[in-house]
DNA sequence: CACGATTAAATCGTGTACGATATATTATAC
DNA sequence: GTATAATATATCGTACACGATTTAATCGTG
């Protein structure tokens, strides 16, 4: 390919990506509105319905977030009243991040999101091809995070 | 898979796609840093590279953005003077963006960055997964944009 | 045990995203 | 022609992202 060509957006990794991830984002809003929540706040609590009592920093680990981002969020995420903050007796620097029983039982509100979304999109979109998408992406992930 | 294990991070497809497309924008960061632009910026200009003289919302529909968010950035992009926003005299509900001498001359300094992303990552990621991520993903696109 | 280095969060400033609404201009119907 | 609808931007408010810096607590070494 020419140089030239490589600076075409149709040519581009970064925007097909950039414009997919938006719009993914907008296909879960009227799902998460029913929860009350955003879709970064949705991923938190994917993290902690999964294991309950993190650190910021572990949370920020598992979604590369850093905590001038999370710190914020999980402070509209206590006002909210689905999770709560404390700092850790043993060691004052960190704080636990654990849900509050709302936060608990928000998951069973969101079991029937995924399905609805990938039902949703599966008409369109081979299941076959999301998967094949979704195991591309984690292989890009792993070679970007090291 | 059972309803629960849909909730899990790594079943998402969500997921790798907000990460990956959040990861890949930092490894521009360092290049457009010498052009001084932000990652959105970098995109605006791919579109003017193509085609100068635009409409904002001509530009809004190549990236899939609003003018909420396009007048705020290209008041900025004008601020640095690579691009001139003027109103159109035949319908003055239109603005026209059109690049600078400035705006234009970046293009050849931007010219090498395709070229050494790429590269930088099909050491570890073959050109032929790349490919086909990036048609996976403009087939995701276009479901999704209609 | 003391003190510099490291670690964990928080804070600050800037720049997107985007829903909702406002404003101004042009098109359309009557 | 004039009221009304449609179109094109702009504005406003809220919520992320993230580089850079700050603050506070713990660790490690002499």
């Amino acid at each position: 390919m020419k140089t030239e060509a490589l600076l075409q957006l149709d040519n581009q990794l970064c925007f097909p990506l950039y414009a997919a991830s938006r719009m993914v984002t907008k296909l879960y809003q009227p799902l998460l509105e029913e929860l009350d929540i955003t879709y970064p706040q949705y991923l938190i609590l994917l993290v902690l319905w999964e294991n309950d009592e993190l650190t910021v920093s572990e949370i920020g680990s598992k979604l590369m977030l850093e905590t001038n981002t999370l710190t914020p969020l999980l402070k509209r995420m206590e006002v909210k009243g689905i999770i709560k903050r404390t700092r850790s007796i043993i060691d004052e620097r960190r704080v636990i991040v654990k849900l509050t029983n709302k936060g608990s039982s928000l998951k069973e509100k969101a079991l029937c999101i995924p399905t609805e979304l990938l039902s949703g999109m599966a008409e369109h979109f081979p299941m076959e091809k999301i998967n094949r998408l979704r195991t591309d992406l984690n292989n890009l992930l792993e070679i970007l995070s090291k």
